[in-house]
DNA sequence: AACATGAGCAACCGCCGGCCT
DNA sequence: TAGGCCGGCGGTTGCTCATGT
């Protein structure tokens, strides 16, 4: 026996909503609610949409308090942390960030952030990336770095996420290591809370990966200095080269069997010649550390791209 | 200038789980 | 307890516009 349809789909119009019919939406809802029952709605009001269209308007767009676009570097990396934690649960994702919206933060991943952390520049972090190396060779450094950046702080490839961080406010980040070699005791509690729930006790004893900071003790108030150092520190003072163990991130990543979807380099599969340098330093945690430290030097690079030797 | 390509985003689709009868 | 209804969610599609050739 099949499912019913929630509406008449011949009936209904699809596409695009006109301002008439955001204003008549809007207007009612703002008046009486959403009396609880979306499918009787579009009737009630005269709209010939599908109730979930309408809700979905609703919340995506007409309701108080949405923002569009914009996402700062903090939302960016709530967003990480809380993917990395907990997958694509969008929602969730959304709960944690005020004014933003599943579909948004979905279609950001999707479309952006994902480029990012990957280092697929987009055709306008090209440009600028263009931009810094002809004004690089030119003599022109500073401005070509502040171009190169221009882009809420990105240019993929070339950039630089640790003297970015540096620039950012000294909020942790949520699944940072702050407070010390755990991840989730820098976290917000309420994202803390959340991740313990959705990740069981699992989430509190996840290690994270072994890509540490040199030792900067009594620099950063709440740092605490890493009590265990699993990945032997590059004696040229690359302390992260952007080598991390396969076996060590098998066990941060997959501590809750969330299938990461464009992660699958952390997992041996997919693209096997993925580098780790081509990965933004998003992925390391300890960028956070860097953020909540003032002063502190550029710690977690490598000029060149290393091979991760997984292939 | 015209066409091709790609990025970004709004909206749709269909599955799932909770609630109600 | 089973079945239906509905809301919620994540994945996907398709349109529009910007950019490249």
């Amino acid at each position: 026996m099949g499912r019913a349809p929630c509406c008449d789909k011949a009936s209904v119009k699809k596409g695009p909503w006109s301002p008439e019919e955001d204003a008549t939406l809007k207007s009612y809802i703002e008046q009486n609610g959403t009396g609880g029952n979306w499918i009787a709605l579009p009737q009630k009001i005269g709209l010939r949409r599908c109730g979930k269209s309408c809700r979905l308007r609703w919340l995506n767009y007409l309701r108080p308090n949405i923002r569009h676009g914009g996402f700062s570097d903090e939302e960016d990396r709530i967003i990480l942390s809380l993917y990395i934690s907990i997958g694509s649960r969008w929602s969730i994702i959304a709960a944690q960030l005020p004014g933003r919206t599943d579909n948004d933060i979905k279609n950001y991943w999707n479309t952006r952030l994902k480029k990012k952390l990957f280092g697929k520049q987009s055709r306008k972090d090209q440009r600028q990336h263009q931009f810094a190396r002809q004004a690089t060779n030119s003599g022109h450094k500073e401005e070509a770095s502040e171009g190169a950046a221009g882009n809420n702080g990105f240019a993929a490839g070339a950039y630089n996420w640790h003297q970015h961080a540096m620039a950012m406010p000294s909020r942790p980040m949520p699944g940072s290591m702050v407070e010390g070699n755990r991840i989730g005791e820098g976290v917000d509690e309420s994202i803390r809370k959340l991740l313990f729930k959705l990740g069981g006790s699992s989430f509190a004893a996840l290690q994270a990966p072994p890509c540490l900071p040199p030792p900067m003790y009594g620099e950063a108030p709440n740092f605490v200095a890493p009590s265990v150092h699993t990945a032997p520190l590059n004696e040229g003072g690359i302390h992260c080269s952007g080598v991390l163990p396969a076996l060590e991130l098998d066990e941060s990543f997959q501590f809750n069997q969330v299938k990461l979807d464009g992660l699958e380099c952390f997992f041996g599969m997919g693209d096997q010649s993925m580098r780790w340098n081509e990965v933004s330093h998003l992925v390391c945690p300890n960028t956070t550390v860097a953020s909540s430290s003032q002063g502190m030097q550029q710690y977690c690079l490598a000029e060149e791209p290393v091979d991760l030797g997984m292939q």
